[in-house]
DNA sequence: AATGCGATTCTCT
DNA sequence: GAGAATCGCATTT
């Protein structure tokens, strides 16, 4: 398993989500190492982006990681109870950046689903099962990741993104972003991505 | 299968 | 004080 370095951040962050896609998330807990499979993610260009937290340049406390160098990992908090993970993509102030929406669990199942839902694995429906991961407040829940982690270097130890030991080979669906109806013509840009026919796809 | 709604608190104006 | 890059459950089709 090999850890993805800094050069695969710094690129166009359109093509840093779609190569995102089967690439691993690498999360070591305790004594443990969670491990899944990106399945959906998606781009967020600040600049131009009515959708990005850091659209026309505006820099706040939450969001001024986004304005760093690229491979860093940008957390918040939505919606009162849930955190969102992302990575940080392209050059310091270009705050542009990915959003992880679903994972398809590979290792430490028992760890996540004791963070997802407080109990052990082999008593999760099999609704609780394909729901460990499946969005990116769930996959958050699952994995541990909350406000610590953010502004974590993602080229680090602890907390990592991996290349494959085998690759397999897919189709990329490319859609309109989820809850951002806000957010006028940029709604329509076609800026998520996943693993056509996943299972773990957090919609349609 | 689709739709609707309440939960809950941080962040920004 | 409003609203949010969400989720889970209830209700209806």
């Amino acid at each position: 398993m090999e850890k993805i370095n800094r050069e695969f951040y710094e690129r166009e962050t359109i093509q840093v989500a779609k190569d995102l896609l089967g690439k691993l998330i690498v999360k070591k807990v305790e004594n443990e190492t969670l491990v899944a499979k990106i399945v959906e993610v998606e781009a967020y260009k600040g600049l131009i982006d009515k959708a990005a937290h850091s659209y026309g340049g505006k820099i706040t406390e939450r969001n001024k990681i986004m304005y760093g160098p690229a491979g860093y990992s940008y957390v918040y908090m939505i919606y009162g109870m849930y955190y969102c993970m992302n990575v940080v993509t392209s050059v310091p102030n270009n705050p542009e950046a990915i959003l992880i929406r679903a994972l398809e669990p590979l290792s430490g199942l028992e760890t996540m689903s004791k963070f997802r839902y407080g109990k052990y694995y082999n008593e999760l429906k099999s609704r609780e099962i394909i729901n460990l991961t499946s969005g990116p407040g769930k996959l958050c829940k699952a994995f541990n990741i909350t406000k610590n982690d953010n502004g974590v270097d993602l080229c680090g130890d602890n907390f990592f993104i991996a290349e494959p030991v085998t690759k397999e080979s897919f189709n990329i669906v490319e859609s309109k972003r989820i809850n951002i109806d806000y957010a006028e013509e940029a709604k329509d840009f076609l800026w998520r991505f996943y693993i056509e026919g996943n299972k773990y796809i957090s919609k349609k």
